[in-house]
RNA sequence: GGGCGGUUAGCUCAGCUGGCCAGAGCACCUCCCUUACAAGGAGGGGGUCAUAGGUUCGAGUCCUAUACCGCCCA
C-alpha cells in the first residue's frame, strides 16, 4: 500500500528537516535572474513562546512565500527576534524574584548577563515552534534585534540622526512605576476604575481679595503645582486670569528640574484645555505629575517641579512632608488643609488609575529628561509614499487609519530606563559638559570598528585584554550558533576579511600598535599592586620612556601624561594611592631606589637600578591590557560617562527591513532584497512598528521598507474575547499541532482570515479542517493505489493534452483550470479565506464527490487504454491540487506527492506552480456534467424525499433532451449507475413516461423513477406542486423585472439577455412540471375510478 | 468627545466594483459501516440580511438617521 492512516505527526516530523537539509528556503542574493520577493518576518519576542496570534501572522506570510517560491521568484524570508527591552527585562526580573535575587542588588552588567542566559533558551523555544508549523523561512540569514550587525545599525542610525538634528534631549513626563523603577509605556499601563475623592481646595488669591477653588483628585501634587488654569470664556474667573494665588502649605523655596529657584505664588492662567463642567472649573497645574498638566506648562511657559523621587516619596521640594509615601503625603497634606481652613469639602469620584500591567503599581506620571526623535521631519516623507500609493495597506482602510495618526505625530520619545537593551550610545564628558555620540565610522580601520563595536555592546569593557577580546571574538556567535562572533561582523556585518583580527597573534600585535597598552601589576601576595608602580610600567609600555631611565624622564613622562593615566587607573584599581611620590623628581627616585633590585626592604621588587639608571622588570607585568581612548569631541577628555539608558525597542526595529539586510553595509542582500515586498503583521503595531520602518526606510535608504503591508486580524476566542493567560481561554498552537496536526492549524487560520476582522478561533475548527486533511489523504490514497495496481507493467501520461478524453475528464479539467485561475486572482489580492476555500470546494467537492465517482467504474472495469488515461488524468489534477494546497498544508501534500509516479521538482516547495491552461478548458462538455450533476441529485432527491434507502436499487427510465447529452448518458451509464443507485438504467430519447414512476425534472433530462409500488401518488402530487411552486415564484420575480420598461432599457444588455434565458428555462420547466402534474392527476383518477 | 469597524441560518462567519431563487463549516433531522475516506457518503429543515427612510430598472451590497456591540485616539 502507498499509504496507510493519515497520521499527521508522523509525517510532519520528517519533512521539514528534509527540506532545511536542502536549502530549499535558502535565498540568493547573487541571482539577478529571477524576479525576488521578499519578506522580513515581524521577529517574535524573546520573552516565551508563540501564542495563536504568532501562528496566523507565521502561516500568512508562509502561504504567499511558498506560492511565491513555487512561481519561481527568489524568495527571501527572513526570520529572526526581538530582544524586547522591557518585555523580556521582565521576564527575567520575575525569573529572579523567584529566586530571590532583586536586580538592583545584582546591578546592570550581572543582570545583562542573567538576560543572556536567558535569551537563548527562548530563541530555541521560538524556533522550534516556527519549524513545527512549516515556516518556509531563511534561518541561514536570521538576525536578532540586538545582534552585533543590528547595534553597530542602532549606533549608525542613532548618530546620523543626531547630527542631522533630528534626535533631541528634553524633559517629559512618562509612566513611571516606582516598583520597578523605570519608564513604561503607555501600551503597558492597565487603567482600572477606582473609587477614590476629589478634594475641593481653596488656594488664597495674592492680593488677599479671597481664594480660587481647585478640585483634585491628588492633592499631594499641589506641592508641585506651578498654576492655577480656567477655560478663558469662563465667565466665573474671567476677571482673575493673569492674577496670582498663593499655593497653600508651601512655605519653602522649591527648585524646578533644571535647577532654578521659585516661590509659592503661582498664576492664573487661560487654556482651553480645562473643562469647565469639571470640579470647579479651576484646576491647579503639575507639569511635573500629570500628562495634561505638562502640555499646559509646555503652553505656557510653566515652571516644572518635581516633588517625588523615582520611588514615589516625597522630595526636597515637598519640604516637611519629604520622605513621606506619596500616599501617606497625601493624607497628611489633606488634615493640615484641613486645619488652615483650605479644604472646602470632598466628594466621592470614580477615576481610572493606570496601572503597571507588569508590576501592578499604581503609575505615577513623572518628569524626567528623555531623548527624542523629531518624527515630524520623518513623516513628511513616510506619508508621501502611503499617500501616493507607493505603499498600500490592505486592507485599505488602515491607510486612513495610519495617515490620520502621521498628520498628527508626536515627537518620538526613545530613551528607556532600563538596562536590557541597545545602550545610547552617547558618552557625556565629565569636565566640559560636551555631548558626544559616538559611532564606528570615527574609525577608518576595520579591527578598530570591531573593538569599538564590542565595546558599544557592552562585550568588552574600556579597557581589556587579549584574552577577552579573543575569547569573544572565537567564541559561538548568538544569532548564528555555527559562526563565531568573527565570523559574524565577517560574514554579517562588515561582509568582509578582518585579518588583523584572524589569531591571537595578529590580534595582539594590532592590540600593541593601535591601543594604549595599560600593564596591570600583582605582588606574590595576588593582589593588586598600587599607583606608583603602575605609572612607571605603563610609561614603558607605552614608550613614553625608553628601556632603561631616570627619575626625571619618569617624572617628566608622568607630567604630561597625568590626566590619562590617572583616568585609566582610576577605571581599573578604583582608588589611587600615593600621588604624592610624583611630586617631584627626588622623591620619585628615593621611591624608585625602594623598588630596585638589592635596595628594597619591603620585598616588592619592580626595578633594577645602576647608577639611578632604573629598568622595569618585565616579570612584574601580569596581564597587559589596552585602552579605547574614546575622547571628549570638544576639550579631548578621557573622563567619558555613557548614558545609562537604552533605546527603545522599536527604535532597533525600526530598521528590520534593511538592517537585517546588512545595513550600512552595502551589501549584496540589501542590494537584492530591498524594498522588501510584503510585511504581514497585526493592526495593534501600527504606529509602534509600520510606522517606524517607513519614516526609518525612507530616511536611510530613500526608499520604502516595502510595498505592500497586509494587516491581520486579532486572534480571539470563540466567543469574540481576547485571548489572555489570566482568562484562561488561550489556544496554545502547540497543542493545537499535537492533536490535529500543522497542517489542519493552518488550514484553519487561513481560511478563517477574511480581511478586516477578527478571527474567532475555536478547537472545533480545526478539528473539523483536519477532516479535510484526512479526505486530501484518502483520496490520494485512491488514486495512488490503483494506480500501483496498473504501473506493474504499463505507464501513465504526463500531459493530458493529446489524450483521448472522456466527458468528465474535460469537466474535471476545466474546473481545475477554473480553480487554479480563481486561487491566484485571489491571493494576488491578499483573500487567504477565498483562497482556502476555492482550493477546499475544489478538492472536496469536486474532485473526491464526483469525479472520483463518476470515474471508478473506468478504473476498476476499463481497457487497459481507458485505464492509462483516466489514471493519467486523475493523477495530473491530483498533482496540480497538492501543488496549490502546498503553500496552506506543506507536510501532508510533500508526503503524498513524493508518491506520484512523476515530478518535475525533487521537493514540492520548489515544484512549479500550476498556471491555468486555456486548451484544458471545454465548456461544452462541462455544461453536460453539470447537467448529469443535476439529474443525478434531482433522482437522489427523490429518494429522499419518498424515503427509499439508499441500499435498495431502482430502475430508472431517462429522457434525454438534447443529442449530446444523450451521448453523455450511454457512456456514463454506469457511473450513474453507481451515483444514483440506480439498478435498471434505461436511456431513451422517445420515451414516454412509464406507469407507477415519480418524475425527477432537471436541465436537459427528465427522469422517470420506478419505485416499485411505493408511490403515494398524492404524496407525489404534492411533492411536484412545491416545485412548481417554487419556479412559479422564480418566474413571476423573474417576469416582474422582463416586464419593467425601466429594466429592459437601463440595465446591461448582459444582464437582460440572462434574465430572459432564465426567464425561458423556468418557464420549460414550470411546463414540464405541469405535464408532470397532469399526467399524476390522471393516474389518481384513475385510481379513484378503480 | 473624535474616528474606525461590526450587526446575514441555532453557532462561527463568507458574500468583491449593486444583477440568477443569499452561501459555507459546525450543530440539527432522516437514511446508509457501498472495496479512498464513518475523520465518511446521500438527502433535508432553518434567514422579514439590526431598524427606519432614501438613491436605483434592481439594494445584504450605495447614501442618511437610529439602536446595540467592539476597537482605536484624546
Amino acid at each position: 500500500m502507498p499509504l496507510g492512516e493519515y497520521n499527521p505527526k508522523q509525517i510532519e516530523e520528517k519533512w521539514y528537516k528534509v527540506w532545511l537539509e536542502n536549502k530549499l528556503f535558502e535565498a540568493n542574493a547573487d541571482d539577478t535572474q529571477r524576479p525576488y520577493f521578499s519578506v522580513a518576518m515581524p521577529p517574535p519576542n524573546v520573552t516565551g513562546s508563540l501564542h495563536i496570534g504568532h501562528a496566523l501572522n507565521m502561516t500568512l506570510q508562509d502561504v504567499i512565500v511558498r506560492i511565491r517560491r513555487q512561481e519561481g521568484y527568489n524568495t527571501l524570508w527572513l526570520p529572526g527576534f526581538d530582544h524586547a527591552g522591557i518585555a523580556t527585562q521582565w521576564v527575567v526580573t520575575r525569573q529572579l524574584e523567584e529566586q530571590g535575587i532583586n536586580k538592583f542588588d545584582l546591578g546592570r552588567e550581572k543582570f545583562i548577563e542573567k538576560v543572556w542566559e536567558w535569551v537563548p533558551k527562548a530563541k530555541e523555544t521560538i524556533k522550534k515552534q516556527i519549524e513545527k508549523l512549516g515556516a518556509s523561512c531563511d534561518w541561514s540569514k536570521q538576525r536578532f534585534t540586538l545582534d552585533e550587525g543590528f547595534a553597530r545599525a542602532v549606533r549608525e542610525a542613532f548618530t546620523k540622526l543626531y547630527s542631522e538634528g533630528l534626535i533631541y534631549k528634553a524633559p517629559y513626563i512618562v509612566n513611571w512605576d516606582p516598583k520597578d523603577r523605570t519608564a513604561i509605556s503607555d501600551l503597558e499601563v492597565e487603567y482600572k476604575e477606582e473609587k477614590g475623592n476629589i478634594w475641593y481646595i481653596r488656594y488664597p488669591l495674592e492680593d488677599g481679595s479671597g481664594y480660587i477653588v481647585v478640585a483634585t483628585t491628588r492633592p499631594e501634587t499641589m506641592l508641585g503645582d506651578t498654576a492655577v488654569a480656567v477655560h478663558p470664556e469662563d465667565e466665573r474667573y474671567k476677571h482673575l486670569i493673569g492674577k496670582r494665588v498663593k499655593l497653600p502649605l508651601v512655605n519653602w523655596k522649591r527648585k524646578t528640574w533644571d535647577g532654578k529657584e521659585i516661590d509659592n505664588l503661582i498664576p492664573i492662567i487661560a487654556d482651553d484645555y480645562v473643562d469647565p463642567v469639571f470640579g470647579t472649573g479651576a484646576v491647579k497645574i503639575t507639569p511635573a505629575h500629570d500628562p495634561n498638566d505638562f502640555e499646559i506648562g509646555q503652553r505656557h511657559n510653566l515652571p516644572i517641579v518635581v516633588v517625588m523621587d523615582e520611588t514615589a516619596h516625597m522630595n526636597e521640594n515637598a519640604g516637611v512632608y519629604k520622605g513621606l509615601d506619596r500616599y501617606e503625603a497625601r493624607k497628611k497634606i489633606v488634615e493640615d488643609l484641613k486645619k488652615e481652613g483650605l479644604l472646602e469639602k470632598v466628594e466621592e469620584h470614580v477615576h481610572n488609575v493606570g496601572h503597571s500591567q507588569r508590576s501592578g503599581a499604581v503609575i505615577e506620571p513623572y518628569l524626567s529628561i528623555q531623548w527624542f526623535v523629531n518624527t515630524k521631519k520623518l513623516a513628511k516623507r513616510a506619508i508621501e509614499v502611503v499617500e501616493n500609493g507607493e505603499i498600500s495597506f490592505i486592507p485599505e482602510s488602515w491607510k486612513k487609519t495610519y495617515l490620520r495618526w502621521m498628520y498628527d505625530i508626536k515627537d518620538w520619545c526613545i530613551s528607556r530606563q532600563i538596562w536590557w537593551g541597545h545602550r545610547i550610545p552617547v558618552w557625556y564628558c565629565q569636565d566640559c559638559g560636551e555631548i558626544n555620540v559616538f559611532s564606528d565610522d570615527m574609525y577608518d580601520n576595520i579591527a578598530k570598528k570591531v573593538i569599538f563595536n564590542m565595546y558599544g555592546d557592552t562585550r568588552i569593557s574600556q579597557t581589556f585584554s587579549l584574552k577577552e577580546i579573543a575569547n569573544y571574538l572565537f567564541s559561538k556567535n548568538f544569532t548564528h550558533p555555527e559562526k563565531t562572533n568573527l565570523e559574524f561582523y565577517e560574514k554579517v556585518v562588515f561582509k568582509r576579511e578582518i585579518p588583523q583580527l584572524k589569531d591571537e597573534t595578529h590580534i595582539k600585535s594590532f592590540l600593541e600598535e593601535n591601543y594604549i597598552k595599560v600593564p596591570v601589576l600583582f605582588s606574590k601576595k595576588e593582589e593588586l599592586v598600587g599607583f606608583p608602580p603602575h605609572v612607571v610600567f605603563y610609561l614603558y609600555a607605552n614608550r613614553y620612556i625608553g628601556n632603561s631611565f631616570t627619575a626625571k624622564d619618569v617624572y617628566e613622562a608622568y607630567k604630561k601624561h597625568e590626566k590619562e593615566i590617572k583616568f585609566i587607573y582610576s577605571q581599573i584599581i578604583g582608588e589611587l594611592k600615593k600621588e604624592e611620590i610624583f611630586k617631584d623628581i627626588q622623591t620619585l627616585e628615593k621611591w624608585l631606589t625602594d623598588h630596585a633590585y638589592g635596595n628594597c626592604e619591603i620585598k616588592k621588587i619592580f626595578f633594577t637600578e645602576t647608577d639611578k639608571v632604573f629598568s622595569v622588570i618585565e616579570d612584574n607585568i601580569v596581564e597587559m591590557r589596552y585602552f579605547i581612548d574614546l575622547r571628549c569631541k570638544n576639550c579631548n577628555s578621557l573622563n567619558l560617562k555613557q548614558d545609562e539608558d537604552v533605546l527603545d525597542t522599536w527604535f532597533s526595529s525600526g530598521l528590520w527591513p534593511f538592517g537585517t539586510l546588512g545595513w550600512p553595509e552595502k551589501t549584496p542582500e540589501l542590494e537584492r532584497f530591498y524594498p522588501t515586498s510584503l510585511l504581514v503583521t497585526g493592526f495593534d503595531i501600527i504606529f509602534f512598528w509600520v510606522a517606524r520602518m517607513i519614516m526609518m526606510g525612507m530616511h536611510f535608504m530613500k526608499e520604502k521598507p516595502f510595498e505592500d503591508v497586509y494587516i491581520h486580524a486579532l486572534v480571539r476566542d470563540e466567543k469574540g474575547e481576547k485571548m489572555s493567560k489570566t482568562k484562561g481561554n488561550v489556544i496554545d498552537p502547540l497543542d493545537m499541532i499535537e492533536l490535529y496536526g500543522a497542517d489542519a492549524l493552518r488550514f484553519t487560520l487561513t481560511v478563517l482570515a477574511a480581511q478586516g476582522r477578527d478571527i474567532r478561533l475555536s478547537e472545533k475548527r480545526i478539528e473539523g479542517y483536519k477532516h479535510f486533511a484526512n479526505k486530501i489523504w484518502n483520496a490520494s490514497k485512491f488514486v495512488l493505489t490503483n494506480l500501483e495496481n496498473f504501473m506493474v507493467n504499463s505507464s501513465i501520461y504526463q500531459s493530458v493534452n493529446d489524450l483521448d478524453l472522456s466527458y468528465e475528464d474535460k469537466w474535471i479539467l476545466t474546473k481545475l483550470q477554473k480553480t487554479i485561475e480563481k486561487a491566484k486572482d485571489a491571493i494576488n489580492s491578499y483573500k487567504y479565506n477565498e483562497y482556502a476555500s476555492t482550493l477546499y470546494n475544489f478538492f472536496w467537492h469536486e474532485y473526491c464527490d464526483w469525479y472520483l465517482e463518476l470515474v471508478k467504474e473506468r478504473v476498476y472495469k476499463g481497457s487497459d487504454k481507458e485505464k492509462q488515461i483516466v489514471l493519467s488524468v486523475l493523477v495530473y489534477v491530483l498533482d496540480k491540487s497538492l501543488k496549490m494546497l502546498h503553500s496552506i498544508m506543506p507536510f501532508i501534500t510533500e508526503e503524498i506527492w513524493q508518491k506520484l509516479p512523476y515530478k518535475d521538482a525533487d521537493y514540492l516547495p520548489v515544484a512549479k506552480y500550476p498556471e491555468k491552461d486555456e486548451k484544458l478548458i471545454f465548456e461544452e462538455e462541462t455544461k453536460l456534467i453539470e447537467a448529469l450533476k443535476e439529474l443525478i441529485i434531482s433522482i437522489r432527491t427523490v429518494r429522499g424525499d419518498f424515503n427509499i434507502e439508499p441500499s435498495r436499487k431502482l430502475n430508472v427510465y431517462i429522457k434525454p433532451l438534447d443529442d449530446n447529452f444523450n451521448k453523455v448518458l450511454n457512456k456514463l451509464e454506469n457511473g450513474i449507475k453507481l451515483l444514483a443507485k440506480v439498478n435498471e438504467l434505461t436511456v431513451d430519447k422517445s420515451l414516454e413516461r412509464p406507469p407507477n414512476t415519480v418524475v425527477a425534472i432537471s436541465k436537459l433530462a427528465e427522469a422517470y423513477i420506478d419505485i416499485s409500488g411505493a408511490i403515494d401518488v398524492e404524496k407525489e402530487l404534492k411533492r411536484q406542486e412545491k416545485l412548481l411552486k417554487d419556479v412559479e415564484k422564480s418566474i413571476s420575480i423573474s417576469e416582474k423585472k422582463l416586464s419593467n420598461e425601466n429594466f429592459i432599457k437601463k440595465a446591461p444588455t448582459e444582464v437582460v439577455e440572462k434574465e430572459k434565458a432564465l426567464y425561458e428555462e423556468l418557464k420549460e420547466k414550470a411546463e414540464r412540471i405541469k405535464a408532470a402534474i397532469e399526467n399524476l392527476k390522471s393516474i389518481f383518477s384513475g385510481k379513484e375510478e378503480n
